[in-house]
DNA sequence: ACTCTGAATTAGACAGAGTCCAGATTTTGG
DNA sequence: CCAAAATCTGGACTCTGTCTAATTCAGAGT
């Protein structure tokens, strides 16, 4: 997509069957714009950056619902906290477990083998690998994959 | 590993060394004969099931204790919970979002193809795969892999 | 423009997980 | 058996996230 306004949030909310309100585009522009992943106390402090106009309860309403409609994307690493993720593609992650960095890793040319065959009457919702690393010496991922 | 008593945890504890205490040899026992993963408060019930015995605070710290002299490892799946696993073996899970059940999923075989190089000055703590799964109709979960 | 109505937002109370602290208790080495 | 070190404790506290009841807002119809 080009560039991301608060115009065109307005649009990407209506074409999830969002009703645009201000605070929504607000938090979906704080989203969007930096293609980052932000937790919820991190969302507030820059959509709330000079004056406080938009509430705790609305940040999560609006991100629960953002989820709901499927706009946006949570990913689990941290015990502590959950962050949002504006890339709905399929993709994986890099967690930096020093300082909390989450970086993408495509999922272009990344498969799973030999999985084993889902349990019965189930159905899979998602598969997400993550790569959890910290600072230190030379390594190879693939070591770790027998 | 054969039969696990309370005698064997005293064994398991100090060769990962770790002061084999009572309330250490009781959340130890409680994680490894039941071979399941466990909440921190699930633990504390199991622990006090009778005559309370032993406190938050402690259940805490000795999680995390077993976690730093790597005994157990913890598994973040859930926003609301960590999961402690007793089977530091590598392994991957399957977790069912509705039921919130968590299961294992044998890492023989399970090959990863295709991650990128880490990023530099950086070594791989672990990589985990989590199917996220749900009651539902059919599926395969190899269609999620691109 | 005005009103009515349902949707959205708000502040603040609340809940649950986990941490911290200072004092009490247990364990250990001598 | 004693002192020092390690561990455990209750309770206060923090933090993330939810709930609720009251208020505000937006827009459809007149």
């Amino acid at each position: 997509m080009q560039q991301y306004s608060r115009d065109n949030m307005a649009e990407l909310l209506r074409s999830h069957d969002i009703n645009p309100t201000h605070q929504r585009i607000e938090i979906a522009y704080a989203l969007f714009s930096r293609q980052q992943h932000l937790s919820a106390d991190q969302i507030m402090a820059i959509v709330n950056d000079r004056h406080s106009e938009t509430s705790k309860a609305t940040v999560y309403n609006t991100l629960n619902l953002f989820l709901e409609k499927k706009l946006i994307r949570e990913v689990i690493v941290d015990p502590n906290k959950v962050f949002y993720d504006p890339n709905t593609q399929l993709h994986h992650h890099f967690y930096n477990v020093t300082s909390g960095e989450l970086t993408d890793i495509d999922a272009e040319g990344v498969t799973i083998c030999g999985l084993p065959q889902l349990p019965e009457g189930v159905i899979t919702e998602g598969v997400d690998i993550i790569v959890r690393i910290r600072p230190g010496a030379t390594a190879q991922a693939q070591e770790q994959l027998a």
